[in-house]
DNA sequence: TTTGGCAGTCTATCCCAGAGAGTGCCAATG
DNA sequence: CATTGGCACTCTCTGGGATAGACTGCCAAA
């Protein structure tokens, strides 16, 4: 029965989506449209109105019946309009959504805010604080990875005692510090050639691989080598066990708070502990480091409870390929996707650029 | 006409605040202690059953209404009960507390959470969480000023092209890197040269003093000096140019929404965002540096009108004598101080002991 | 000075009715 | 046969009014 008012047109022939014409698909467009305004459920008069579609609310009534039935949209009670369904919304973003090219205004004013001229710890914050600034939603941003980095050098420093503080630059000038405690005493000489030593025997490696040869040298020839060099394999092995320095940066969380369908305490206090859980969100943003572009939770998708009502619009950022981190926001199911989503999109390569150190 | 009631007895003479009889004194720590208890307005007829004295609704009702026209209770209307006002919370604060001492099984639970084993941000990181864990509060750390430490050494590495990395150890063994972008190139041994140069002149001198030397030394001295010298001088300016790291940690924020007062949402979306205002809240921290131990802010008396609803009791801690920061806890006007103070006090104890270099 | 009693006040809650919004169904229409 | 207007029905939201409950303030008595 509702086969014939939702026949795939020819036009459209996207994916193996449920059948449902053109006609539906324009008023699930316009009425997500309406409902990401306010938040209220639409009814048919509105929807009539502001669809452009010529028609009767008595027509809109029927397809909205039928996306009903589809899944697409629900409503709250038999006396309220409609909203869309997590179901609704995919299919919207997926089949549905033309995202609004950036204009170039905007963009010029995203890439002077930033700039590579900072370091990259407030660099990480500023474009946090932007992101969240211009969706007026909450904004994360994961720390680069520095893992397929390369080794350039380390150098030992001795401090009191057995104390020695180890330096390690990698290929892209991070800089890591770390203090080991050695078993004897060392001399600044010893010191000097133990990290001369490892330099010549690793700059330019790749860190992880540094770290595999570390491990099984030290295992297999041990015997073979004087104590300087075990002394120093020992040092760099302690000082690349510290390199991965996870962690991430939110910003605007309070704007979630403008959100009517957010604002109860419950809601809010279990959205808040959720952003403090640092490895559920690292979790969740880790999902989309191997995606290529944007990536979408919406609602329950993520698998969160406590993010059921909200969605996620994240993308990874790289510099040379080399994906080192996620990036996105955070905001109600609700969100002017189309919008959002170029702004996240262009961040990301923005992000990427200023990381890059041929700058 | 009060003044029969609250004629002040001969005990009590600690200061200068409004004659109030012992009698009116305990029950005004009566009526806060139940008040802290569910934040409900506190009637004559419970006050009487609680307060352990022996006496009449009526009679109490008559002590209330003196305690109102001194200005410590008000209340919300006629038919209610009364709560505490902010006068009548900072007398009880001043003259009435009796704080109870921590017991010993929690505070060895506090020690062994505050090892000294972790690296410093760890350590912070957790003793916010901790203060925030055990008062059911939020909980605020600044990081460790390092103004005052003194100079221990500092290395230049050399990068690719005219980037050298400047490595500045300080008295604590805490370690600064920059990025500096020379002039020219300079080749190791010169760097080397630098450094020594600047160690056998700087080492263990105030940080301070070293920054005011070198600025004063390269203006006046500038023509006696050969160019390595000068570079020298320029390259370490930049890196103690850095060294004010400023900056708090916080935990817990989600529990203040247990409290009902607290629980709209524009309150709470002004707590909140007060939270991330990092200049405010350092000023705000800041102000009790220079007091010796535990300042307690009582709703408005913080000046800042997001914080009016609520209470901070803060404490500096220190290393041998010298403050390095602040630590307290955010919470509801009507907290538990005598609870939450005992805390905070041994907490900021516990984190001077554990930031104390000499463990 | 303390106390019991009493009138008065204010809030919170519940209930109810009416308005408003929207749906679903049906019969008429082009 | 898709579309439309009409109509009955449902459900929420709002405001008014009544009631119960919690206190206070005052007064007169102990």
């Amino acid at each position: 029965m509702e086969a014939c008012t939702l026949l795939a047109g020819p036009e459209n022939m996207k994916d193996a989506i449920p059948d449902i014409n053109e006609r539906a698909q324009m008023m699930l467009r316009a009425l997500i449209d309406r409902y990401v305004l306010d938040g209220q459920p639409v009814g048919s008069r509105t929807l009539a109105r502001e669809a452009g579609l010529e028609l009767s609310p008595a027509t809109i009534r029927n397809v909205m019946s039928d996306l009903e039935e589809l899944g697409f949209v629900a409503s709250p009670h038999t006396s309220a309009g409609r909203i869309p369904t997590v179901q609704g919304y995919r299919f919207f973003v997926d089949s549905l959504l033309t995202v609004q090219p950036l204009d170039n205004i905007a963009f010029e004013q995203m890439r002077a805010e930033i700039s590579s001229e900072q370091g990259q710890q407030d660099l990480i914050e500023s474009v946090t604080g932007m992101l969240s600034g211009i969706t007026h939603l909450a904004g994360v941003v994961t720390l680069p990875r520095h893992e397929h980095s390369l080794f350039q050098q380390v150098e030992f420093l001795p401090l009191s005692d057995n104390r020695v503080l180890a330096i390690l630059v990698s290929g892209d000038d991070e800089v890591q510090n770390r203090i080991i405690v050695t078993e004897k005493k060392c001399s600044p000489a010893e010191l000097q050639q133990a990290s001369n030593y490892l330099n010549s025997l690793f700059a330019g490696k790749d860190i992880a691989e540094v770290r595999a040869t570390l491990l099984s040298e030290m295992q297999e020839t041990r015997s073979t080598m004087n104590s300087m060099m075990i002394t120093a394999m020992q040092m760099a092995d302690q000082v690349l066990d510290n390199t991965e320095r996870e962690g991430y940066v939110m910003a605007g969380q309070t704007n979630l708070m403008e959100f009517q369908e957010l604002c109860n305490v419950d809601q809010l206090r279990k959205l808040f502990d959720a952003f403090s859980k640092k490895r559920d969100m690292l979790y969740l943003l880790d999902q989309c480091v191997s995606a290529d572009g944007i990536q979408i939770f919406i609602g329950e998708e993520s698998g969160y409870e406590m993010l059921d009502e909200c969605s996620m619009v994240a993308a990874p950022y790289s510099v040379e390929g080399e994906t080192l981190g996620v990036l996105g926001v955070i905001g109600p199911t609700r969100m002017a996707y189309d919008r959002v989503i170029p702004i996240v999109d262009a961040t990301a390569r923005l992000l990427g650029a200023a990381l890059n150190p041929k700058d």
